[in-house]
DNA sequence: CTGAAAGCGCTTACAG
DNA sequence: CTGAAAGCGCTTACAG
């Protein structure tokens, strides 16, 4: 064993691979070919339009006779039959797979979503392949692209900024398609969203209720519907309280110091309280008001989004919008895959309520 | 507009959906029916052969005029040719496609994996599947066949508890695998792991270098390899320091309860300092902290596992050892494509050395 | 009740 | 330099 840097490499001699893999040899299948419908068909003795009727559970339909199945069925379990579910895509034209891009896959809200949509698709058998467009429009069509050349039956897209074209340009081609999370005013497409402006307008209403007499927002620079109906939401509580809004937009590029910047302008404009449209900028506004030894509640009160240990773990509980992930999620496969199944081509918008969550943060 | 439970369902006119289309029409390319290669050869006056070649950059290769070979591009791009990757797949018999099962994509340490693994995969033109295991061998075994009966190419697979088998079937089968984050000694196949004992070994050392005299390890109850090692790691460090080990061992399943019965029986047994081998252990333990105003580090020194947000914003900071996630990623990725496009059948273990991350939570 | 055959879209020897 | 053809593994009318 050796030092190499800062990782040692092993190599195992290969002997022992062999010599235990030998000794199995005897008691379990070897599939190092892999076994078709052919070889079935040819061990059985009959044609291989019997023995995918059989493995498809059209036995019956086809009036096979039943000595006949269950011998072909034996016969496909004892070679390990695996079918081979390219070739059957390629000859049934649906390959019971659904593509997913989200922004990014490692970001607990998206990975979140990811478990779920796997989940609801698995429970309606279907697989999923997952890709991260890191908020760029271009990568987003050359992840679709990809998934499309893959033959997936449809997709569930969370559209990033400038992206309308690509969006269109499915639609136009009838690829069954669901955008989830967010979605454009002016596409008629599917969609599974959050209510963001009913979220926004109860998180700010707390705040508002709560005593707090200057409250603020900081959100991102997008012109995505899901954050401008966040805005829409926040403007509305505070308009309605006969307040001034206070709303500090920061680009995503560069995004440390442009938070910096819009904390200090926020503090200095005598805000006492931010509403905090995204889990990142909430976690942004958590380290800043460590370093910052700002007091919560009482300097500052606090709504943020989505939640997580981090608002549950800081030193005074992090109030919040809880987005109902999974049922956004199960809601926009189901909208999906009857879209795929009934080939309904009627589009369908939905909109989840979220839940605030109160906890100390917002309670001066 | 109207509610039905707690989501509102909108209905959008499909006239609307139509006419934005037929304003399309004229402008953009329409590929309702997927063009082929067929496509192309007809209208370009040549053999599907020529296409092929030309498109897969082979025209050089077989010394196909320059000047067809330009037409052909041409075409292919006027009809927005798409190639059919399942067709390639199946006539080729390799995909480009990679499998990746892990224990749950919805935690941040496993969503991290997936996110670079993707990266990697696609810096070198593969695209990658993923699933859940949920640490269960059944379900493992489930998606690997999956993954298997798509076309993988290869696997990248987190093993979990009793999944020898299907590991050792895999082998058999000669099918490119790399194990990722844990590994089996009995068998035969490469992988890609953390140094655990060493990562261990530093930081219960760094414990007991801070000055605490009764340090303790609250770990899961599996036979795994990486929590064997870490336990062995701690084992070592307090052996060393002629300390007696204080081991406690909780079940993964009805966990909260486990946990909290470990932890008060380590504070009741005098225990001044954990280490905490798992980020979700840790996490749990913040939780406790909390709950029963334990004082860190004075009362009770800790270092977690690979870190996050709650880590950096617990009242204090916590140390933890910090994974090389990236690299063990990358690592993972070039063993196997390695694997299938050398056909190289060797078998090689890399195991990668992380790093201890220390803050306030251990210097008492 | 069962079989022969076409064809999904591609790649790749083979022949010219 | 180019084409005709086989074949990957499957499904599905069609014919008997």
């Amino acid at each position: 064993m050796q030092n190499l840097l800062d990782y040692e490499i092993i190599l195992l001699p290969l002997c022992r691979y062999l010599h235990a893999n030998a000794s199995f040899m005897k008691t379990e299948m070897i599939t190092l070919k892999k076994v078709s419908l052919k070889d079935i068909a040819a061990k059985a003795g009959v044609s291989t339009a019997l023995v995918s009727f059989v493995l498809n559970g059209k036995g019956q339909e086809h009036r096979i006779g039943e000595e006949t199945a269950r011998h072909i069925l034996q016969i496909a379990k004892e070679m390990n039959y695996r079918p081979n579910l390219a070739a059957r895509g390629l000859r049934s034209g649906t390959t019971g797979t659904l593509g997913v891009v989200v922004s990014d896959i490692s970001n607990p809200f998206f990975a979140q979503i990811a478990r779920d949509i796997e989940d609801a698709a698995d429970k309606l058998g279907r697989t999923v392949f997952f890709g991260s467009s890191d908020e760029s429009a271009e990568k987003m069509k050359t992840l679709i692209s990809g998934l499309i050349n893959r033959g997936v039956d449809g997709l569930i897209v969370v559209p990033c900024e400038h992206s309308e074209d690509t969006i269109q340009e499915l639609c136009k081609n009838k690829i069954p398609l669901v955008l989830l999370d967010r979605n454009f005013n002016d596409i008629n497409v599917s969609y599974v969203v959050l209510d963001n402006f009913n979220a926004a307008y109860k998180a700010t209403r707390h705040l508002i209720d709560s005593g707090y007499k200057k409250v603020g927002i900081i959100a991102y620079d997008v012109k995505l519907n899901h954050m401008q109906d966040r805005i829409r939401g926040y403007k509305e509580a505070v308009a309605e309280a006969g307040m001034a809004a206070n709303v500090l937009v920061i680009k995503q590029k560069n995004f440390d110091k442009a938070f910096d910047k819009a904390m200090r302008k926020a503090m200095d404009d005598g805000v006492d309280a931010l509403f905090l449209p995204t889990v990142t900028i909430t976690i942004s506004c958590l380290h800043y008001i460590n370093d910052h030894n700002i007091e919560i509640p009482k300097q500052l009160g606090l709504v943020g989004f989505d939640g997580g240990d981090a608002f549950d773990l800081f030193s005074v509980p992090v109030s919040y919008v809880s987005q109902p992930v999974r049922h956004l999620s199960v809601k926009a496969v189901e909208i999906l895959i009857d879209m795929i199944v009934n080939k309904n081509a009627s589009v369908q918008g939905v909109r989840i309520v979220g839940s605030l969550i109160v906890r100390q943060s917002s309670l001066p």
